[in-house]
DNA sequence: GTCTATATCTAGATAGAC
DNA sequence: GTCTATCTAGATATAGAC
């Protein structure tokens, strides 16, 4: 909140000292996911959060105010990321949506930090008093419920079969990425996360589409 | 290790004072399974589960020598008594050990303490250093090697297509266990765990069973 | 087997100098 | 905007009394 009032403040009093807090509040997120995806929450350490950024506990808790605003800030910046990223545009198809899941494993694999840490703090998060219990609750939420619309309107227009339960589907596939995901932050090497989803989607797929048809191939 | 050699000298020596310890210690290590899930390694505090045990945390370093022995002791406890509960005698068939699956999600359905300490420590332990780091890759690999072997055992038998990549679908079936646990700890009334890794197993049982049957119904 | 006492270190947050 | 100083609290681990 202080953040977008010093955006709000930038704009009409443009004078040449905000980009510089700025650009300091983002290296201080950035550093922030690195400790948030190690230590979790509890253990993190906003000293050395703060001497990995390059400046003192004082410093750092002038630009957030403890703490918790800081694991609130973090997470928020993250997921306005992924939401214009890969789920702004309505889906035109259910194969679209998964393949928008599919692309979204790969960029994950391709930032490793921020994908432990949310394997990280979506574990912490299950305790009843975690400063994230309930944006995490609401974030799963969100999340299915959107994927079980997009379905049902699939189901609508003649692509998938009807009479499944397609909220059940929906949890499953989020259940496969954030296992696979858990998998792949022990052992990055072994295996190949984004196929392995891609596989697991074609089959599904297969097994709910209307024609019996798969995800389409590539290449 | 300790704890081995003061099992075998109550053999030899066989007063009545080392039961006492064997209980104490079991107490200890139950405790600790619920800090672990509430804090993980990193925050939680001797200090603290000593004092929810009811004694102070020189009492506590008598048993286990470290924290890290603590945990490494907890984990050791845990998947025993599991491998002999679920995994012990081998599966006559791929449906058996999909079965076996189901059981023990419902039973990790009973335990929210145990089942959140593995969602937790599995995150932690994706850091290089973290001191459950190599078991948790061992017991990755180990389950899902023993899963991949039955299925391959069962396409030899007949039960399953050829063809497939069983070693992925394994690797799969783990994902979408955890998955599931990761949201069932964040609001465990909103839906079953079981019911919904059956949901996924029936279906995968269709698609890979070469007679296209899935698990046998439940009344 | 459990206690107290202690050493050493680190935590989050506040206040005020510059 | 960042620093230093300070407060209160809590951490792990060791040593030795009982």
């Amino acid at each position: 909140m202080d953040r977008t009032q010093g955006r709000t403040a930038r704009r009409s009093a443009p004078r040449g000292t905000y980009p510089v807090g700025d650009e300091r509040r983002a290296r201080i997120l950035d550093t922030a996911v690195d400790h948030f995806a190690q230590w979790g929450f509890h253990a993190s350490s906003l000293a050395r959060i703060a001497k990995d950024v390059g400046i003192t506990q004082g410093g750092l808790l002038h630009h957030f105010r403890s703490k918790e605003d800081l694991l609130v800030s973090v997470l928020r910046h993250s997921d306005e990321q992924d939401s214009e990223r890969f789920f702004s545009p309505d889906p035109r198809s259910a194969a679209e949506a998964f393949e928008s899941l599919i692309e979204l494993a790969r960029y994950n694999s391709q930032r490793p930090g921020r994908t432990r840490m949310f394997n990280m703090l979506a574990a912490e998060a299950g305790e009843h008093g975690h400063p994230a219990h309930e944006y995490f609750i609401h974030r799963y939420r969100t999340i299915i419920d959107k994927n079980t619309e997009t379905l049902r309107l699939a189901v609508e227009r003649g692509e998938l079969k009807p009479g499944i339960d397609y909220a059940g589907i929906s949890a499953e596939s989020i259940a496969v990425m954030d296992g696979l995901q858990l998998q792949w932050a022990l052992a990055p090497d072994t295996f190949d996360m984004t196929g392995r989803l891609r596989t697991y989607l074609d089959r599904l797929m297969r097994q709910i589409s209307a024609d019996g048809s798969g995800l389409p191939g590539r290449t």
